[in-house]
DNA sequence: TCTTAGATGCGCT
DNA sequence: GCGCATCTAAGAA
């Protein structure tokens, strides 16, 4: 059950219908310490056309104007990683969607820890209830950076496979966290009662 | 338990 | 310079 990858058409879907359809799939990663294993419990979805989404400026400007170094993953194949860094400290790990050209993404905001708690306390040494509770949280527990940026899901260091998709009664639809444009779209997932979900700031 | 401010560095104007 | 798909420590209650 731990081994079996999306296929490629599962990443052509609707950008939000993949946002929904993650919930409950596994991320595997090798370290040389071990095999971390989470389970996606919280992402959010950013479009071609969304004003929070790094790629905005492809529909006012045209692809010309905002395909740049550091979103170019959004605009590579489906089912690759986004990976980039922000805030001075953090690093935030998305799911490529949509064929090559058209920016779409979902960010995994929360996992619950599967295995490897240990090793994900050594690269992240805090309270084990805020270990990957956060997007910035679980790319330092499973040692995730630019260095994972473009790459192929569907292989090792770092990969997507399912998992048991969570019911669509247990998916909460709500505004997402720690943007400023577009608050008032329901574009974050989470599964409903899931103690790991991020916890939004007041 | 909850709220606030500061850190930190890259990409853009 | 300013903003940022964030996190933590410190302080109040």
């Amino acid at each position: 059950m731990t081994d079996t990858p999306f296929l490629p058409d599962f990443f052509l879907r609707p950008t939000l219908a993949v946002a929904r359809g993650v919930l409950g799939a596994l991320l595997v990663r090798d370290v040389p310490a071990g095999r971390l294993v989470g389970r996606i419990v919280e992402t959010e979805a950013y479009l071609f056309n969304d004003p929070a989404c790094h790629a905005v400026r492809m529909t006012l400007a045209g692809p010309e104007h905002c395909h740049t170094a550091r979103n170019a993953a959004m605009f590579g194949p489906p089912g690759h990683a986004y990976v980039y860094f922000t805030y001075g400290n953090h690093f935030m790990l998305n799911i490529v969607t949509q064929p090559a050209g058209t920016p779409e993404a979902v960010l995994i905001r929360a996992l619950e820890p599967l295995e490897g708690v240990g090793e994900m306390l050594h690269a992240r040494p805090v309270d084990p209830r805020n270990l990957t509770n956060g997007p910035g949280k679980l790319t330092q527990a499973l040692s995730i950076g630019t260095a994972l940026n473009g790459h192929d899901l569907s292989l090792p260091p770092l990969r997507l496979v399912q998992g048991t998709p969570v019911p669509e009664d247990a998916i909460v639809a709500a505004p997402r966290i720690g943007i400023t444009r577009a608050t008032e779209w329901l574009y974050r997932f989470y599964e409903r009662g899931n103690g790991w979900v991020s916890r939004p700031r007041s």
